[in-house]
DNA sequence: TCAGATGTCTAGCGGTGCTAGGATTCCGTT
DNA sequence: AACGGAATCCTAGCACCGCTAGACATCTGA
């Protein structure tokens, strides 16, 4: 029966492959380029064998987004965690967002901007979904305890604003002169 | 020489009858559902008439979301208009700006997220789109004066703020029963 | 050794944005 | 009134897309 593992070893393996075949082609290329010839013709493969991993293109975009949420969720936790004070705490954690998206602009397209059939809010989201929330959910609710403000609402204004000015500044809609005031209003504000 | 004016008039009537199907069935099927041939069969003439207008598609959608662009700028110009308080009528602003995008979804995408090659900051930009954003500078100006922050910034991070509502409300990404709380903390805050 | 399960590929479907080239209609001139 | 040329429009097709049916090879276990 080792046969069996080793099969599935090969399967899993081969998973991993498309996963990162597509970040990568992604993140040079764009999700434009990430068609699904070109994938196959990337891992050496014929087009149909994506589909015996994935049910399709989309499943493949939201495997990159999960994984990317995996380590979006690692980077704020490390960014608040030596962040004794609140407000700055979240300060930190909002600048790790900022960096992340700049750093890694087609994985952030992949979670939060691309037309994903990913289940957000409901419970039977992967734990990653879960865990990046939360990354940003706790600062930006201990932030909201010391200012005053409903954590909810704060919570996801706050996580608007960055989501925001990460979208705009990418299609070329801010003035890149203003990233610093526009980071200093974020943190006098929230 | 009145010939070549009527042809003039009927080839810019044909125009405005582009644009408005386009807008037409993006606002009912969305835009996935946009595609040259329909938007052909729908004007009653063939794709290549399309192109004799406009570049290409992108040029379309453009079109489209200048008219967009217009059209929320005097939305939100008649929402500050009557309100003394510049806070009071940063915050009509605001309401107005997410009527606007819950009212009209796809001219929102159109002029907001989808990849535009619209000249954005710079002057060359078409009127309604510096009416546009004006329309939500000046207010959100007046109100930094009084709250004493960069009006730079500060407009530019309100504005990513309501923009990040939108887009990520559209995709299912915050929770609709913070809808209310979410707005309380906007006008808390800004 | 051999039937059957498993895995992979070739070829093709209906769709997309876009365009070349021919047909048709209309215009200004003789 | 008739004609040559310009303007207009359409048919047909290109290369690409996501996706899939069915043939082919390979490997497994009796």
């Amino acid at each position: 029966m080792a046969i069996k593992e080793r099969r599935a070893r090969e399967r899993a393996e081969r998973e991993r492959l498309i996963v990162r075949a597509a970040r990568e082609l992604a993140e040079t290329e764009g999700w434009d380029a990430v068609t699904t010839r070109r994938l196959a013709e990337r891992i050496e493969y014929s087009q149909p064998v994506l589909y015996s991993h994935f049910s399709g293109k989309d499943a493949i975009v939201a495997a990159v987004a999960v994984e990317g949420c995996a380590e979006l969720a690692t980077l704020l936790r490390a960014a608040a965690a030596d962040v004794a004070d609140p407000r700055e705490a979240f300060a930190a954690v909002a600048r790790a967002y900022l960096a992340f998206a700049a750093a890694n602009p087609a994985l952030y397209d992949a979670i939060f901007t691309l037309p994903s059939t990913l289940p957000f809010g409901t419970p039977e989201a992967p734990a990653p979904l879960h865990a990046a929330f939360a990354a940003i959910a706790e600062p930006a609710t201990r932030s909201a305890r010391v200012t005053g403000h409903d954590p909810g609402g704060y919570t996801e204004l706050a996580w608007s604003a960055l989501h925001g000015m990460v979208t705009l500044a990418r299609t070329g809609r801010l003035r890149p002169d203003l990233d610093r005031p526009r980071i200093d209003a974020f943190n006098a504000v929230f």
